[in-house]
DNA sequence: AGTCTGTCCCGAAACGTTTTGGTTTTGGCT
DNA sequence: AGCCAAAACCAAAACGTTTCGGGACAGACT
């Protein structure tokens, strides 16, 4: 028994290459960054001993010298919602494209989880972060657990202005005055509408767009008409019961997102009403198995991925000191028309 | 214009705290770290200057010095797919309660992408990964990216001998086995099935579950009704229609992973069977949504969040060091029973 | 012969922490 | 007054990189 154990070295590092490769740890370093000068020799000797002893770089040490991860975070606020999927996608594939890595958090909607991971990453100092707020965010508080890292907005914004180097989504406020319109034109009148939570510019979005639409067509505003969720499919399921449970029924429900809409077609197919004969359900943002459901969604679409690409290349453009697209960028949506929608039983 | 700007500081540092405060560096790290002796005086001074000055520690030179990151990777081939959000929440949540964090990939059935993944988090020094290994992975290269990292693997397990320090997922062999049993006992004698590529341990072991218990209801196995996707829609989709369409049509589908069993509920909608009553629809994993199909899918169910929870714990135990559950650890599965089996038409 | 220009390589300092092994201060006890 | 232990603090050495400023050598040109 040794009193005096060697300890473990878990990985092995530059300077056992340098010895391996009779170099110095300098020219280790210049030949893993390919630049400089280094004779093929030595490279290819250096290369050997980088495959012999298995040296894996340390980012850490690389970070903290150079000041500067190469990475960057996004953070959604419930990945088991496909579109933010898909969002994340976007994102990682431009990043990879821009040889950034990223490092991803799922804030469930909750503004404790969200903190958690946004100090987490700004520990690991990211470069920047691509920011879908949770719904319940009491304010810009962000910003002090960030300091000055940039910081750009998808798909929701905050509402205060808060500091940040750009935002993209779409124009909500267009779409779902469409969307709105669409019901109309189908000879609709009496239309609820499930909105996330009114903290959210997004939702305050999209339901002005609705607004709009009402009034363009000159129909009376019920406000009773309208409610507020919580982007998740409880809520989309607790709130299509109340309008579906009132003494005037709605001919059609709007759900401003996708978790929303399936709750609301939860709460026909336990009514047992038929969809859409005598209730067209309408949703937002699409995902690849709407096309599934009996009846399958009609929605309006947004280009998810898109909207990643944008955010993390106005995030890396700006780190890299380029600039870029001019703040917001607004996407265009699209009207998905399928099986979920049609017009009103005449009373 | 100054020749010589200051370089613009990112972010403040211990030692701009301890000037602040009046301390030395060591006095402010074991503040920091509340340990030793520091008076409650200096302690209240020091939470002052940290936060008027906004500090926020860096977790590089942290995890540099102290050989450590108290953090560990989950890497998943499919983030579209729900059971593997459900036990990357898993993970999260045991990790969190142990204070570690966690990096989150997502190879998208890639081993190109996973393998990108896996040295990225091995660079940043993660003190492990649970791993549930791409599809298409050709070997045991794992190990050559992640040195001697310990390992476990979730839901999948690789073919070959990989080595690992543990593995946790259900009973394939058992629970396919007891779930074509019940198409059985539903009086189904011409089963199809379509599994995953054969690549995958957990494939070939739901396949032999299905075997077996074909071969114990004494009934003539038909490996032309044998079909190996890739566990994702469109390979189902692309399968069951080939099942659909052959002369002798099964009454009977089975699906081993809920990707595939979508695909194959498009399939049967688009050519126009009624399902359950022409065919038979058994999926493998649940998701939130699958009431909300018609048929809903009647499914064999694993506990997808705990398979995580305990993954995370075997590593962390093994990390701290502690012994931990005897590996394999394998959980019990359960079938969901719906709507979308029935016993077959007589013909 | 001397000077210059490349090429190839190296030593040492820095990045922001934690830890080790101190030193100083305090106050209680003879 | 003298001593001592405990309490409170600190300086410096790591951790694994990259970069800066040179140095050695070779060949080309005066």
């Amino acid at each position: 028994m040794k009193s005096k154990a060697k300890r473990v070295r878990r990985h092995v590092t530059i300077r056992e290459v340098a010895k391996a490769a009779g170099a110095s740890v300098s020219t280790i370093s210049a030949a893993l960054n390919n630049s400089d000068y280094v004779s093929a020799d030595m490279r290819s000797r250096i290369e050997a001993a980088i495959k012999t002893l298995k040296y894996c770089p340390n980012d850490l040490a690389r970070g903290l010298r150079l000041q500067k991860t190469h990475s960057i975070a996004i953070v959604v606020p419930d990945l088991s919602n496909n579109f933010y999927i898909e969002l994340v996608r976007g994102v990682k594939d431009y990043s990879a494209s821009a040889s950034y890595t990223i490092l991803i958090g799922d804030s469930r909607e909750n503004w404790e989880e969200e903190r958690n991971y946004l100090d987490s990453f700004h520990r690991r100092r990211v470069d920047g972060v691509v920011r879908v707020p949770a719904m319940n965010t009491t304010g810009g508080k962000a910003k002090a657990i960030l300091g000055n890292l940039p910081v750009v907005y998808a798909d929701r914004h905050p509402r205060e202005h808060d500091t940040h180097i750009g935002r993209v989504g779409v124009d909500n406020t267009q779409a779902a005055k469409s969307a709105t319109s669409y019901l109309l034109s189908l000879g609709h009148r009496d239309i609820g509408i499930i909105t996330g939570d009114a903290s959210s510019g997004t939702s305050r979005d999209r339901l002005r767009g609705f607004i709009s639409a009402i009034r363009s067509a000159k129909i009376r505003l019920d406000r009773s008409m309208i409610h507020a969720g919580h982007n998740d499919m409880e809520s989309g399921h607790f709130h299509a019961m109340q309008l579906l449970t009132r003494g005037q029924r709605p001919t059609a429900i709007f759900c401003t997102n996708n978790m929303m809409a399936l709750g609301a077609l939860a709460a026909i197919q336990e009514i047992g009403l038929a969809c859409p004969e005598e209730i067209s359900l309408l949703g937002f943002d699409d995902f690849y198995w709407a096309t599934l459901l009996r009846p399958s969604l009609t929605v309006v679409r947004q280009p998810a991925r898109e909207i990643g690409m944008i955010a993390a290349r106005i995030l890396i453009d700006h780190i890299e000191g380029r600039s870029s697209i001019p703040t917001p960028a607004l996407l265009k949506t699209q009207l998905i028309v399928r099986d979920s929608c049609c017009p009103p039983k005449k009373m």
